[in-house]
RNA sequence: GCAGGUGUGAUCUAGUCUGGUAGGAUCCAAGCUUCCCAAGCUUGAUGCUCGGGUUCAAAUCCCGGCACCUGCACCA
């Protein structure tokens, strides 16, 4: 067996082990199991819990962002205004003879002005009328497909409003800007979190969970004036260095401070976020050798996207994204205000009200009423918008109100200079959005944090990722020894601490059992522990033992949880 | 979706060519052993990916589905 790639993991151990010990496994299993699905196990789930409760940590506590829950399946105007609708309904046809597949678009695109617009049919007919063949082979081509990504499903059972299972989390924190600002105060920056489900109807899922059908997500939306794109903690961290591979360029080792001022990064936040994916992903174990962040080529870059860099690991299956920080500028927002009638803008006040001297004019309600009747009021808001330059106030003003010519006269309005107090203005704030792949940091935490000695298997999670903080045994489940284990497994799970009693087998093999869960500590009872009411703690790393009084062990259970106490440490 | 490969207890695998009682190892469980690093012994549980066909007889041969792996394509 060996392994995909030098020096990485080879998948089938890593799925192996997952499976072995309740880490994930595929779903369905018994029914012939379903592609891009996976069941997370006893382990596996709390385990996820704890990577979720590590970012939180990080993006509610520590930076302040607040977290949203919202519906998976959402209505299809979403999704056209988001652009996943276009994006995700691409028309595919595939060739006859080599069987290579190509998007109809793509294929038309020399020929045709705007393919990606055209239905199924017209692209049909263009292929026939253009004599379209396999780029590859020159063989026949079949009829366009449509290639759908999003999950579709009907709202209400008789039928009702289409609706899409979100392919992101990410749209609830744009369209519920207008409240989320409103819940800020009105005030820029901010940011919102939303962690939970997200769905791809992948063509080939492959590669256990690094590429799921349904799939878990941690995403995070930052919003900023565009005119002030400043986060607070970057100063503090500033000078903290990144593993980049920007376009175009070689890897490089940078600081958050240079990598922006030289340009390459494009602003401080961008790279406060990558510095924050940085650190949660080095505190759930994963390898820093093994990390870097890989800047979206330009023509990979979404084209309203202003910069976007990936964090990637290398894995058994080579380098995978991870993450994905980007500066997504004010296109999700603007789309939203585009395709609804919502204001979901926020307004920068001046330090100081700008008073400006502005010629305008007036409509004379009392003279356009009686003269246009029902047009009036559509007349008089062309009036009040219409640039007064060069204007004569005694010269009938010509309008085109949709296609007709309406000739107003100048007693329907007087032309005045105003003085105009502007106390800021609106914009539409941008978005940096740090977006998670959970099932993939989850894979990758198993990946790196494997360790193998000859035949003895341990994974080294951090004590926060792991799903059992501390196994509990017996020495021998007799004389007392069983009795005193399980008191002390109930005080600390009393105490919040997630722990494994097991009195069964050699007191190797448990602790085996227990290295390859990826528990962190065990706590073991013996024949002298009746004697001076002590239980040692044997640190799966080194396997060095220290005795605790039973007394204090809730306290040094906790901090040793907390990493406020190491092993050393331990008096 | 296409092409190729693979599919035997929870895991790794022998057996498939050449049809005839499914075998081993690990793991798991119960027990013995004052048992601190997968020791040993006893006992036990769990399996031929699913469906159809050929045959007296199918893990084995044929057809189809499903899943996994690799490549292609796809990857907001």
């Amino acid at each position: 067996m060996k392994p995909c790639y030098r020096d990485t993991m080879d998948p089938n151990i890593v799925l192996g082990l997952a499976k072995r010990r309740g880490f994930f496994f595929p779903s369905f299993e018994i029914y012939g199991g379903m592609a891009g699905m996976y069941d997370y196990g006893p382990l596996g789930s709390a385990m996820k819990n704890n990577i979720e409760s590590l970012w939180r940590k990080n993006y509610v506590l520590h930076e302040g962002l607040s977290e949203i829950f919202s519906p998976i399946i959402s209505p299809e105007e979403v999704f056209r205004a988001s652009g996943h609708l276009a994006e995700f309904s691409d028309f595919s046809v595939q060739c006859q003879k080599c069987k290579q597949a190509f998007r109809a678009d793509h294929l038309l695109e020399e020929v045709v002005d705007n393919p990606d617009s055209m239905s199924q049919k017209e692209l049909g007919e263009a292929m026939v009328s253009n004599d379209i063949k396999c780029p590859s082979c020159k063989g026949e081509l079949s009829e366009p497909v449509a290639v759908n990504l999003m999950f579709k499903t009907t709202v209400g059972p008789l039928g009702g409003r289409d609706g899409y299972m979100r392919p992101e989390t990410a749209q609830a924190m744009f369209f519920n800007f207008h409240l989320l600002h409103r819940f800020y105060r009105e005030k820029l920056p901010f940011g919102i979190v939303q962690l939970g489900k997200g769905f791809r109807n992948e063509i080939s899922p492959r590669q256990g969970i690094t590429r799921l059908r349904e799939f878990n997500m941690m995403e995070a939306e930052v919003f900023f004036d565009p005119e002030n794109k400043v986060w607070p903690g970057f100063a503090e961290v500033a000078d903290l260095k990144l593993r980049l591979l920007p376009d175009g360029l070689e890897e490089q080792e940078l600081s958050l401070k240079d990598a922006v001022s030289k340009g390459i990064i494009a602003n401080e936040p961008l790279a406060y976020f990558m510095h924050v994916t940085k650190k949660i992903l080095l505190a759930a174990g994963l390898d820093d050798k093994r990390l870097r962040f890989r800047q979206h080529l330009k023509t990979e870059m979404a084209h309203y996207a202003e910069d976007c860099w990936d964090c990637e690991a290398l894995t058994g299956y080579g380098w995978l994204e991870l993450v994905g920080v980007a500066d997504r500028g004010c296109y999700d927002l603007q789309s939203h205000i585009d395709h609804s009638d919502a204001e979901l803008t926020a307004f920068i006040r001046f330090p100081e009200p700008i008073e400006m001297e502005a010629t305008v004019i007036v409509p004379n309600l009392s003279a356009l009423g009686p003269l246009f009747k029902g047009k009036a009021g559509a007349i008089a808001t062309r009036l009040g918008e219409m640039p007064c330059d060069g204007l004569d106030a005694t010269m009938p003003i010509v309008l085109d109100m949709d296609g007709e010519e309406v000739t107003v006269p100048a007693n329907c309005f007087t032309i005045s200079q105003e003085i105009k107090k502007v106390s800021g203005k609106r914009i539409v704030p941008h978005v940096i959005e740090p977006s998670y792949g959970l099932d993939r940091i989850f894979y990758t935490v198993m990946d790196h944090n494997y360790k193998e000695d000859g035949e003895y298997v341990t994974l080294g999670l951090p004590i926060a990722i792991a799903p059992i903080k501390f196994g509990v045994f017996p020495l021998m489940t007799k004389d007392g020894l069983d009795d005193i284990a399980s008191e002390v497994d109930k005080k600390l799970r009393q105490k919040g601490l997630l722990t494994y009693y097991d009195g069964s087998g050699t007191i190797g093999r448990r602790y085996a059992r227990m290295d390859e869960a990826g528990t962190p500590f065990c706590i073991t009872v013996d024949y002298e522990s009746k004697e001076d009411d002590c239980v040692t703690i044997r640190d799966r790393d080194t396997k060095d033992q220290k005795r605790v009084k039973m007394d204090d062990l809730d306290k040094v259970a906790i901090s040793l949880a907390d990493s406020s106490l190491t092993f050393e440490a331990i008096g």
